[in-house]
DNA sequence: AGTGAATATATTGGTTGGCAATAGGTAGCA
DNA sequence: TGCTACCTATTGCCAACCAATATATTCACT
């Protein structure tokens, strides 16, 4: 996978691999590497920049968690983060059908043949 | 679509809409807002470097052809850009296939869990 | 003849954002 | 003692898409 692959989708990653419940940033990105098949290696300048804007939008919550001398600090999701997510597969979708249209014409019309397996929202 | 949406795949797209046959930069853009539904708005800042940036990498070849007093630039695919652009499709199926298990893990799991090469942590 | 829109190419400068590099720390094991 | 894994964080680089701008032709309409 080419560097800079994720650009313009990261809070998509970050939003959807902290859907299930909160996580720290370490295990964010052993999140993102495992539910990728290992195809997508986030760097720590990467996320934790991206997380802290996160907060500041309101997308997330951060709490710091101490085991022993250890810190973590967990991010969860906000309604806003839950709200915005939907919003990011959505757009995911269009971006996907839209690229795919232009780059596999024969296999992919911008109109939808009757077989799509995946009903929209 | 919000700006910067190509980001990264530009390439592709490129290449992709002069696989039927050679266009010049102006039909090119008309070409990829088409086959993307309207989606896709290329700008000229954005393909006339692309397109030099190609075809000094040997993807492209461009000619000029007079009408009258019109001067067009048309682009055609050399047979690198032809590899170039199955490649493209390639990486372009592994991106959308990490990026979607990451963003919907119910509906595209990653891999086939069987073989697993990561050593457990 | 004049106006506007569409056709057509090209460059400049700005911004953005992921990433490499770097820095600091804890914990466990050989 | 060193190595590895775990864990957070910042800095600066730079590729590349885009807005703005410049220039010119052609055609429909008035």
């Amino acid at each position: 996978m080419k560097t800079d692959a994720v650009r313009g989708h990261l809070d998509g990653l970050l939003l959807a691999v902290l859907e299930p419940g909160p996580l720290h940033g370490y295990a964010i990105i052993t999140a993102v590497q495992e539910r990728s098949g290992g195809a997508l290696e986030l760097r720590t300048g990467t996320i934790y920049p991206a997380l802290n804007r996160l907060e500041r939008l309101g997308l997330l919550d951060s709490s710091w968690q101490a085991q022993g001398e250890r810190r973590r600090r967990c991010y969860e999701l906000t309604e806003a983060g839950r709200r915005t997510l939907a919003g990011e597969r959505t757009a995911w979708q269009e971006f996907t059908t839209a690229i795919g249209a232009v780059l596999n014409p024969a296999s992919a019309p911008a109109s939808a043949p009757a077989s799509d397996p995946r009903p929209a929202t």
